[in-house]
DNA sequence: GAGTGTGAAATTGTTCACAGCG
DNA sequence: CGCTGTGAACAATTTCACACTC
């Protein structure tokens, strides 16, 4: 079974040649006047974005975000493992998530000094997420997805992922107000 | 009171030179030798962005992911107004979120008619994705803001944003496994 | 014949550097 | 004198087009 660049553009919304251009980056697994067998493409590109092994991430603040993450389906099946969930509110504590129980958040330090985690979550409010991260950081933690809509500053080596909403929502306004096709 | 593009890249992880084209291409309304005035520089910004009216937002899903929006600071303080929430759960429907009933589905096309939206947020199941963004765009949003791991099909015309948590972990894994300094 | 892999051309985006204004 | 606005130089990315292989 095989896909071609032509029908990989198309469901990615891309061109085919832009897809050979960025697959042949990192080798070339195509057969010519065929396309790429899509078991090895599927497991090179898992290899690429190093899923091969699962990762430990923990979730640092059980507001809505928090919630809506500790439940996200196809979380834990591309093999993100939510190993722990920690909140300040004294009131959150002990409270269950997605069979998590919620630890109080001055326990962050010593649970990753016993457990070490790839990957933080940072649902926290504004005002709280970098100092958050700079525990985290502090604590070995090399990637950090925050949703706080704040930009954090990090030592280098250490990689984040912002999600925005409020920007996401502006974004649209700005094609509606200008009128952009999509 | 002004701002330099120098003080506008820190801030923002740019260079000067690359605020000031960007500036530019809006019109020229930095005072040279001094920098950009504030005020008029906010105002202005808002209004590229069209973020000078309020702007009637729907909210369709109101699973965990509706409810963290429903709930989002500083969203309705940018003009951002949740008029309505939907779901097609039964058992969802006539719960209050964030001061908001939530309403059936079914009702979506006639509320619609009634009182137009600009843009509506999608954070349904990924398999009712579509055919609720086919839904919208027939009462006429033009606007989606998609949280459902699914690449929306819509004519042109209308502008989607896509936030895919689950993108936003496998850039984190590629850093990490690629070493790759952030 | 169909479709990859890839240099070379075209395009797009970024940085430089400086004239000109406040 | 400081800092914007902007062409011109430079860098990166995308597209083209075609040799090559299955």
């Amino acid at each position: 079974m095989t896909v071609s660049s032509r029908a990989l553009a198309e469901r990615g919304g891309a061109t085919p040649a832009q897809v050979r251009k960025d697959l042949s980056f990192f080798g070339s697994f195509g057969k010519r006047g065929i396309g790429y067998p899509t078991i090895e493409l599927a497991r090179r590109i898992r290899g690429i974005l190093g899923l091969g092994r699962p990762y430990r991430v923990i979730l640092v603040g059980a507001g809505r975000i928090g919630a809506a993450l500790a439940n996200y389906p196809g979380f834990e099946a591309r093999g993100f493992d939510i190993a722990a969930i920690y909140d300040a509110d004294p009131s959150k504590i002990g409270t269950v998530l997605d069979a998590q129980t919620v630890r109080p958040a001055e326990r962050i330090e010593s649970d990753l000094a016993a457990e070490p985690a790839d990957i933080a979550v940072i649902g926290t409010p504004a005002a709280a997420a970098q100092a958050m991260a700079d525990r985290l950081v502090a604590s070995g933690v090399r990637a950090l997805l925050n949703f706080a809509p704040v930009a954090l500053v990090v030592p280098a080596g250490v990689t984040v992922a912002n999600v925005n909403m409020a920007l996401e929502l502006e974004a649209l306004t700005f094609a509606l107000a200008s009128g952009r096709r999509a």
